[in-house]
DNA sequence: CAACGGACCTGCCTGC
DNA sequence: TGCAGGCAGGTCCGTT
């Protein structure tokens, strides 16, 4: 699921009910995920208080005091937030109980996700160690892209979905980006053009930005954090539309895997 | 380093 | 109807 717009849309959902909210109890159902769930996670998590909900790339980071709690949904995460008493259901693996009688519960069918615990700056740990730049900070620019870029071989979609160049961007919002920019997925990333970089750039930024507004693209699990759907996927120009009209001049789009992905694109307005 | 394939795991859809 | 195979929003890890 959760590319970037998925998990700002789940942090914007859960902070104001978080927001200075003391935890009173962790119940782990499974904690197999893609990284054992601390055994002592009840423990370290009861009786502190949440003093921020932030986002570092697709990571959560809530600021207990005195250390953070990272979750991170995977592919197909979701953490929503309930009135006391609603039972599990499959796949709800841990709820993270609240002094007001609700609970953060998280869902993940897959166990691709993670929950973890540092005490340390939530920056130091060697998940977050290494990450690009923000695509929405102002640092990320079309000179950055470009820059990094020379003499790169690879796809220029794999290059900017790669975490270590910029972070955020998954294999929906690359497949959008590229098209917004008229860039063609396979291109290698070393022969692009700066003015073209600076197009991506801005594609880049403009589809996260929409995309959040609408709260996310839902293929099939994902869920904000009162358990509805996000509607960009009813905006989506190209994601899942391989063989229907191009939306700039009605020719089939094209489907292809790229670095074992799928990849949609139109032959005619990506060069 | 950079690039690439495989791995992790469950559910759903397609085609035989 | 049943079953095998392929595919899905992520990203770490090992190999070349």
């Amino acid at each position: 699921m959760p590319e970037l717009p998925e998990v700002e849309t789940t942090r914007r959902g859960v902070e104001p009910h978080l927001l200075d909210r003391s935890i009173v109890g962790v119940v782990v159902r499974d904690g197999r995920l893609r990284w054992p769930v601390p055994g002592d996670l009840p423990g370290l998590l009861t009786g502190r208080r949440i003093a921020a909900v932030r986002r570092r790339a697709k990571y959560l980071l809530f600021d207990c005091g005195g250390g953070h709690l990272i979750v991170h949904l995977g592919m197909t995460g979701s953490l929503r937030l309930l009135e006391a008493g609603v039972p599990p259901a499959p796949h709800d693996h841990v709820d993270i109980v609240l002094d007001d009688g609700r609970a953060l519960r998280f869902r993940d069918p897959r166990r691709f996700g993670a929950i973890l615990w540092t005490a340390r700056p939530p920056g130091e740990h060697v998940l977050l160690q290494g990450l690009g730049p923000e695509p929405l900070d102002g640092a990320f620019d079309g000179g950055y892209l470009h820059g990094l870029s020379r003499g790169r071989t690879a796809p220029v979609k794999a290059f900017i979905m790669d975490g270590r160049v910029v972070v955020g961007v998954g294999n929906i919002y690359a497949n959008e980006a590229l098209f917004a920019a008229g860039i063609r997925p396979q291109r290698a990333a070393g022969q692009i053009s700066a003015l073209r970089y600076q197009r991506l750039a801005v594609a880049i930024k403009a589809v996260l930005e929409r995309a959040i507004a609408h709260g996310g693209t839902t293929l099939r699990d994902f869920v904000d954090s009162t358990g509805k759907p996000g509607y960009f996927r009813h905006e989506l120009q190209v994601y899942g539309r391989g063989g229907e009209a191009c939306p700039g001049c009605g020719r089939a789009l094209r489907e292809v895997r790229l670095g074992q992905r799928s990849t949609v694109y139109c032959a005619q307005c990506q060069r």
